[in-house]
DNA sequence: ACCATTATTTAACTTTTGGTCAATAGGTCC
DNA sequence: GGACCTATTGACCAAAAGTTAAATAATGGT
C-alpha cells in the first residue's frame, strides 16, 4: 500500500509531475535501467555503506526490491560493481603521462596533478567507498594503492629529485617516500574533512582557493625536500 | 547446545584451563563486569563497526548475548558509550599545557606534541571508531573536532608565528589555518594508512623513524611557514 | 545454613533483510 | 488484435539480529 505513495513521490516520479521529463517509463529496457540502478547504487552505498538495505535503495528508485535480482544475482554481485565502476572510472591514466612530460617543470607537475588528483578522487562518493571498503574487506582500497604505489610515486620521487637537482636512478628511500606521503595525506585529508566529518572547507571563497592549498603545500614540500635531502 | 561449547572454548574459560588464572568467576560484580564488557565493545566495534553483532560480541566475553541488557538498555546506549569512552580517554589536557609551555620552542613544541598525538590517537580503536562515527552520524568525530579547532589549533598557529617572528595578536587566517591542517592532515594519514588500509609502515626500522618522519615534516612546514607567510 | 539479592541463562518474540518464485503486465512484432 | 518476450511486482521464506520476560543459580549477609 504505502509502495504506490512512495513511487509517485520519489525520484522519477516526482520529476514528471513537474512536467518537465517524459513520461515515467514503466518499463525500461535492460541497458539502461542497470545502468541507473548502477548509478544510484553508487551513491546509495556511499552514504549507507554496505550494509545499506536493498529496500532503501530500491525505494530510491521507485521499484521493487526484488528488481534488482533480474540484474544481479545477488547484493554482494551489485557491491562488487559498484567497486569496480567506482575504482575504475576514477583512475586516469592521463596523470602518468602529465607526470612524464618533458616541457614541465617539477613544479608545475605536482600542481597540475594534485589539482586535478583532488577533482577527480576527492569526491563524496569515492573518498567514502574507498574508506568503507579499507575498513571492511580493503577489495577497492588495496588496488587503488597499487596503482599509486607503482604508477605514480616513483614518478612523483623522480620529479622531487629533478628539482633538488639530484640524480634520478637510484631507488627512492623510505624517507623520500614518507616525506612524499605527508604531502599526499595532507591533501587527502581534505577530502577527509569534506566527506567524512562534513566540515565546509573555504566554502565561500571555493575554487579559487582549493588552487592556493595545493599550491602553498606543494611549493612547501618541494623547497623543503631541497634542504632534507641535500 | 553449541552454546557450552563456546564457552568452553572461548575468553577467559580457555585461559583458566591452562590453569594460569584463578578459576572462572561465574558470576561477577556490576562495575567489574561492565568495565570488561565496555573494553572489549571497544575493541569490538573498532574492529567490526557499528553494525557488529551483539552476539558475537558476547562470544568473546564468554556470555549470552542477552546478558548485556543487564547493563546497557540497548545496543545504540552501549555504543553510546563506547563512543563516549574512547573519546574521553584519549584527549589530554597536558597538550595544551605543553604547548603553552614558555620554556620550549616552537619547534620543540610541534616536535613533542605530533610525537604524543601520534601516540595516543593514532591507535587502532580510536582511528577507527573516530571514523566510524564521521561515516554514521558525527556524533564522535564533531567533539573531536571541536577541541582540535579550540583549544590546540589557536595554538598551534601562535607557535608557529613566533617561529616566523611575527605578531601572534591576530586572528588566524583561513591561509595559515589551511597550511597547518597540511602538515595535521599529513600525520593523521600515518593513522589511516596505518588501520584503515592496512598498510605497514616501517615496519622493520620503526619506533625511531616514526620520530624521524614527524621531525621531518615539523620542520618542513614551520620553515615554510616562514616564507610564505613572511 | 538459610534467605534475599542479582548476575546469568534459556526460551521466545519481533523486526529486519537478503533472497526465491510464480504471476502480472508493458512493449513489440506480425 | 493476438502472441510472444521480459521487465516488474506481490506474496512468501528463512535466517539474522535486537529485545523481552521468566527461570536459574551464585553470592553475601545474618
Amino acid at each position: 500500500m504505502p509502495l504506490i505513495e512512495d513511487r509517485i513521490s520519489s525520484g522519477n516520479s516526482a520529476e514528471n509531475s513537474a512536467g518537465l521529463m517524459a513520461p515515467a517509463k514503466r518499463r525500461m529496457n535492460t541497458v539502461e535501467r542497470k545502468r541507473q540502478i548502477l548509478d544510484r547504487a553508487i551513491q546509495f552505498f556511499a552514504r549507507h555503506g554496505i550494509d545499506g538495505q536493498l529496500r532503501n535503495l530500491t525505494k530510491e528508485l521507485g521499484v521493487t526490491h526484488t528488481l534488482l535480482y533480474h540484474y544481479f544475482p545477488t547484493k554482494d554481485a551489485l557491491i562488487q560493481e559498484v567497486y569496480k565502476e567506482v575504482f575504475e572510472s576514477r583512475w586516469k591514466p592521463e596523470w602518468e603521462e602529465l607526470l612524464d612530460d618533458e616541457k614541465l617543470s617539477p613544479e608545475e607537475k605536482f600542481n597540475a596533478f594534485y589539482l586535478d588528483y583532488t577533482n577527480t578522487v576527492l569526491t563524496y562518493d569515492f573518498v567514502r567507498i574507498l574508506i568503507f571498503s579499507g575498513l571492511s574487506d580493503h577489495s577497492i582500497s588495496d588496488r587503488f594503492f597499487e596503482l599509486l604505489r607503482s604508477r605514480l610515486l616513483p614518478r612523483l620521487i623522480r620529479e622531487t629529485r629533478k628539482y633538488c637537482e639530484r640524480s634520478t636512478t637510484s631507488k627512492p628511500t623510505q624517507r623520500e617516500l614518507e616525506f612524499l606521503m605527508g604531502l599526499h595525506g595532507g591533501i587527502f585529508y581534505i577530502g577527509m574533512r569534506r566527506w567524512i566529518y562534513g566540515q565546509a572547507i573555504y566554502a565561500v571563497e571555493s575554487p579559487n582557493t582549493e588552487q592556493e592549498i595545493i599550491r602553498d603545500r606543494v611549493q612547501s614540500y618541494l623547497h623543503s625536500a631541497k634542504s632534507l635531502f641535500a
